[in-house]
DNA sequence: TTGAAAGCGCTAACAC
DNA sequence: GTGTTAGCGCTTTCAA
């Protein structure tokens, strides 16, 4: 094995060339040849730095700056049957909506992941048959962990990944099952909804109704009760001021128009920016004036709350958080540390614009 | 080696136990040994299946499915030296801007990377020094090939990778070196800009401003081309009617207010929806409506385009074509193939909604 | 058409 | 503290 180092070390322009050639890309023999040492201390001094002579791993850490030399990841992962990569099921933001949630939650997830040696692989994850995805992906052993965003309508995959034995962190609360054991971190809906309602009635607002979602949505519901809670919290009467549907811009429009009609609020909660945005319609439509005739308050932050005339108040998600406790929780997975907090429920704040 | 195999097989309880034992990942050698040949066999019946006689391929095929065997990519990584993984620079939206392009680009490029057995692999790019990003992933072997997008402010990372040796398309146009081989895919951002000018020239506008970006960016300078072209041939003063700045939604409703402070344009072409909605908050605080007193067209189809009120008209980038363009030619890079057309130029089109 | 041998670059286990 | 051995699962010769 010495001779074989050693004849690599001869073929290898970079060991006696310049640093960072690209024609050949540098091995542990190529390090340990130029270091004078062998494979398995180069290797050590990557790994095990602590193991090591500090002389020696001078050395070698000099030959390993002097060739530009990094660790062949699918030798590494050959071996340790890791691939240090993180799998991310991809949907696509859907159209005629506001939320571009994940743009901010997938940097912050790329970025600390990076931090602890990790990357992040993006794959489709078909909506009909989701777990082919996921099983795809083990099979071929591409990724040690997922990161599972997809808790919205009620999430097959989780019970799946549990019972296949795989890793993962859930952006989402098990809603269907609050005894389940795995990590997840999620954001305090009912918290948010009831800092926007809380925001409306200390602004003097005592009918103010809730846009929200069907009953089949956990998150919907989540949320609805935070606007239930202040109300009931402040004295203020609730008495068909709910409305439920799909979360389109249309439902938005035409359930305000219908409240309009009917209980005449003047302060709107919405489960969403895009019921916010559809509500901003329909007062558009009848001529009212959003923050001075009626507030709005959206939820989700996203880019269009931000940008739209008058500005949309709306509850943000604390997104970069989320990543964080996401990526931390994986850690622990992947080093075979017990997570001691595997739900964490993080606190969303409300930011007001011209809406409210 | 026939021995080992053997006893590998019999090691691996999958091989005798039923389909998809997910305790044991299966091998070649364990899919050789349940269909009675030899790995080779099986590794051709994956990747040369035509070497085959159809019985033999029938065989294995069927233990293949038996066994739910897939390839371990690690493996074959180290041995062809190719990953199979396409790296994405991920940078983030910027807040406060409309843009979510990324989102459609980036699922089509994930799906159609996945038809050709590729899968997506995302790094964080640091704006400073985004050589490194590139560099750590070259030379670790961690990707096949890069998709860049950031050929906004100049692409110092095209030299660069052409430099290196790697292969990458890019989304964008090489504005600084028009006699660039690279592959690219980009759209027609004159014929967008264009399209939008003679869309309201055709309903009557005759002042018709551009709000545009600064000098130095070759995207806005080519998208101000199609206007300034647009107003030529229509016979259209274009005297004082172009405005420039950041991009910034602030920018887009301070450069209104001077121009209708000005020269009075009863149209407004926009470089993009964050400057377009600047442009409607200007409107706003005038007591103007857009679509009615002032027509207004922005650039990018952004969710805050479609969500907001009155509906904001918008050019549209086909970026799932894009994104398809982008994966041909990444394909045809890969495989070694040359690339007869490596520009493509697509046509953007607009969305006509209540602005205009 | 199928099979045997070799080895990609790395690290775990064990020797020294 | 450092070196040696073995082998992860695959594909690429080359031989039969």
């Amino acid at each position: 094995m010495e001779e074989r180092d050693a004849e690599m070390a001869r073929r290898v322009p970079a060991a006696g060339g310049h640093a960072g050639d690209p024609s050949v890309a540098p091995t542990l023999a190529t390090v340990a040849a130029r270091a004078g040492v062998s494979r398995q201390t180069v290797s050590n001094a990557i790994n095990n730095p602590a193991l090591l002579a500090e002389e020696t791993l001078g050395k070698v850490e000099r030959a390993i700056a002097d060739l530009g030399y990094s660790p062949n990841l699918a030798a590494r992962s050959l071996r340790t049957r890791a691939t240090r990569l993180i799998g991310l099921p991809f949907e696509p933001a859907q159209e005629g909506t506001a939320n571009a949630l994940m743009d901010r939650f997938v940097h912050t997830l790329v970025e600390s992941t990076r931090e602890i040696g990790y990357h992040v692989l993006l794959f489709a994850a078909d909506a009909e048959d989701a777990e082919q995805g996921y099983e795809r992906m083990l099979r071929s052993t591409a990724v040690d962990a997922f990161v599972v965003t997809e808790t919205y309508r009620g999430s097959p995959q989780v019970e799946y990944l549990q019972r296949r034995g795989a890793l993962f962190v859930a952006f989402g609360r098990p809603w269907d099952a609050p005894d389940a054991t795995h990590p997840w971190v999620d954001v305090d809906g009912a918290a948010g909804a009831a800092l926007a309602t809380a925001h409306l009635a200390d602004r003097g607002h005592e009918v103010i109704a809730w846009l929200g979602w069907t009953t089949d949505q956990p998150i919907g519901e989540d949320r609805r009760s935070g606007w239930m809670r202040t109300m009931r919290e402040r004295g203020l009467d609730t008495t068909r001021l709910s409305a439920r549907g799909d979360g389109t811009l249309e439902y938005g429009r035409r359930a305000t128009h219908a409240l309009l009609d009917a209980r005449k609020p003047t302060g709107l909660v919405c489960a969403s920016d895009t019921v916010a945005m559809g509500a901003l319609r329909a007062l558009h439509e009848r001529g009212l004036a959003p923050g001075r005739d009626i507030a709005v308050v959206g939820f989700d932050d996203s880019l269009a709350a931000q940008v739209a005339s008058p500005g949309l108040s709306s509850v943000r998600q604390p997104l970069e958080d989320i990543a964080l406790g996401v990526v931390e929780r994986l850690e622990r997975l992947l080093t075979h540390r017990p997570v001691d907090e595997p739900g964490l429920l993080l606190q969303p704040t409300l930011v007001v614009r011209d809406t409210s």
